[in-house]
RNA sequence: UGGGGCGUCGUCAAGCGGUAAGACACAGGAUUUUGGUUCCUGCAUUCGGAGGUUCGAAUCCUCCCGCCCCAGCCA
């Protein structure tokens, strides 16, 4: 973790682990837990869940587990619980040896399960699927007991034993808590804890033919681990009532505190597992570390930094309300991260021809640019100047608009770091008027980009030497989505419909400074003036370089452009 | 129409009976060899609505309105 993590802010949750600390509640360390199913890849949406779970941890000296919630095996496995790790990692945390898997406790809870039985409290139901549903009632009727529900603990002892043993075949039983039919909260009406799953487990292979239900093993594991206060979002707030029935008709020692917050919503963006899934396997886009995705994989290879993602979780707060934060608050984030800890470099990724008329035909110079314009500390490098160069196709207009102060003819600009260059004329293609390339002149006492005669110029251009230059394809990246809200129109359009066309454009004819031949796989600069960038960490090679670009800078003229 | 939650600036979000923090966005201005950065300034007489209690209410009470979640042998 950095200096430049934001501080924290007030929030409900941090509230009642302060007064629970006051209270003395515990007599050990407070210990939260994130708790992902590894059945897909994490998005920024877990992120907030996994700042929070790690943040307040270390904030309050205690410490967060990484828990794998593998109960169900058919849908989950070994790939993406690499991929979670990996993730998690990456955002900056540390589980130490604290990583564990509900399937460790798999005996355990079966333990507990047969407890329940012996107390009266959970029965064998051999209802099909089918029937459980209609006896379960709807929100406004109560259910009705299934016929199994007054089965003898013995009984029940023979039949549960039985399902573990493998007698039975899929969805022949199931074992149910013992609640109340007629509750009104639809959870309590006697919820399946067991269900027979011939399915080979991830870690557990074969051992089992009955798993234990989320309500059921959650709870317990949270309990087994010692956790004081256990996260989760607000769809689970009517399984509070089942997480704390469970543990008190266990007696179990340590009865944790469920505790709800609102899931993350961004502007722009899919974030649902279901929608996410959609995306890659309808190839919308290029798999789940796609740039434009929203997950930890996607940004990461887009070049967020997990610093700024850390930051952004810490601004957007944690409250129950249900919330979309904009996406312009993350470019933020990552913008204000990326400002100061990236060298600047000059890359042109439209290039536009220039000939320095009277600069001499075979002369190089070779002049001193920094890195960093507030950070000495970051060194420079020297830029080869010469008679030829390139500069970016939009910084020049023939016909110019009042707020345009970029180069035009008989305009004189400076180019970063070099000389200021007046424009003479232009080559245009006779047959479709295309500006071919330009011939400028250039004020060899303004070398460095100041004038000793004190004249103003105003604007600055990057550009680069054409026969120095390297080449390189860059990856532009825009939402993928062209409305907000792109699952919120009212006529139920498919989000789908929303997706932005332009939102991947690939350049292959840009033209970079030579210093970026080196440039290691996953590196950020800041391309001067147009915005921050990476090297690909799949596509790139020394041969082939591919950037990708990770935000734009902010860009009054493009603002000034809109009107 | 049952139950559980939630409604404070365009978007997040503090506030917990003493008279509306902050951030992003937006709009101006200054500085600037990135139309970047930085720096100023502005931006809710009002807290979903209506009543009530109180010297005093976003905060307490009542009623109303709106939004979200729950009827998987998913998590």
């Amino acid at each position: 973790m950095t200096s430049t993590d934001q501080s924290p802010s007030a929030n409900f949750i941090r509230y009642i682990i302060i007064d629970d600390l006051q209270a003395h509640k515990y007599d050990r360390q407070i210990m939260t837990r994130f708790p992902p199913e590894p059945n897909g890849y994490l998005h920024i949406g877990h992120a907030k869940s996994i700042c929070l779970n790690f943040g307040l941890a270390a904030e309050f000296a205690g410490v967060c587990n990484l828990r794998f919630d593998d109960t169900n095996p058919s849908r989950e496995n070994i790939e993406y619980v690499e991929s979670i790790q990996e993730d998690v990692r990456w955002l900056g945390f540390d589980w130490e040896n604290r990583l564990h898997y509900a399937s460790d406790y798999f005996e355990q809870i079966y333990d507990y399960a047969v407890q329940l039985i012996q107390k009266g409290k959970a029965y064998v139901c051999s209802l099909s699927a089918d029937e459980i549903r209609q006896y379960r009632g709807t929100l406004t009727e109560p259910g009705k007991d299934s016929p199994c529900r007054n089965r003898t603990v013995e009984e029940n002892m023979d039949l549960f034993t039985r399902m573990r043993n493998g007698e039975f075949p899929d969805g022949a039983h199931v074992l149910r808590a013992k609640i109340d039919m007629a509750s009104s909260n639809v959870v309590m009406r006697d919820p399946a804890i067991y269900r027979i799953r011939r399915a080979s487990h991830h870690r557990t292979g074969d051992k089992w033919c009955i798993y234990p239900m989320y309500d059921f093993a959650h709870c317990l594991s949270d309990s087994i681990e010692g956790i004081t206060h256990s996260i989760c979002t607000l769809e689970f707030e009517n399984n509070r009532a089942l997480y704390d029935w469970v543990l008190d008709a266990l007696g179990v020692a340590c009865h944790p505190q469920q505790i709800e917050f609102a899931r993350l919503n961004l502007t722009y963006a899919v974030l649902s597992k279901r929608k996410m899934i959609e995306l890659v396997e309808n190839g919308y886009v290029n798999g789940w570390s796609d740039p434009r995705m929203p997950s930890i994989s996607g940004i990461r290879r887009r070049g967020y930094p997990p610093e700024a993602i850390r930051n952004f979780c810490e601004r957007i707060g944690v409250a129950k309300r249900d919330s979309t934060v904009d996406m312009a608050l993350l470019e933020h984030c990552v913008r204000e991260n990326l400002n100061e800890s990236t060298p600047r470099v000059m890359a042109v990724l439209n290039p536009l021809r220039i000939v320095i008329d009277n600069y001499p035909e075979d002369q190089v110079e070779w002049l001193e640019a920094p890195y960093h314009p507030d950070n000495q500390q970051m060194g420079s490098r020297n830029l080869p100047f010469s008679r030829v160069l390139y500069i970016e196709a939009d910084d020049f207009m023939e016909d110019p608009p009042k707020k345009f102060y970029r180069l035009a003819p008989g305009r004189e600009v400076r180019l970063r770091y070099a000389f200021y260059i007046k424009c003479e004329r232009m080559i245009k293609d006779e047959q479709t008027g295309e500006i071919q390339e330009l011939h400028c002149t250039y004020d060899p006492e303004t070398r460095g980009g100041g004038a000793p005669d004190g004249r103003k110029v105003k604007a600055t251009l990057h550009w680069v030497s054409a026969d120095h230059a390297i080449g390189a394809e860059v990856r532009l990246y825009d939402h993928l989505f062209t409305r907000p809200d792109p699952d919120g129109a009212k006529d139920g359009t498919d989000f789908k419909t929303f997706i932005n066309p332009d939102s991947l454009k690939k350049l292959t004819a840009c033209r970079l400074e030579p210093e970026l031949a080196n440039a290691a796989p996953g590196s950020r600069y800041q391309f001067e003036r147009l915005g921050y960038f990476c090297v690909d960490t799949v596509d790139s090679c020394e041969t082939a370089l591919v950037f990708n670009r990770t935000v734009t800078l902010k860009d009054e003229w493009a603002k000034i452009q809109k009107k």
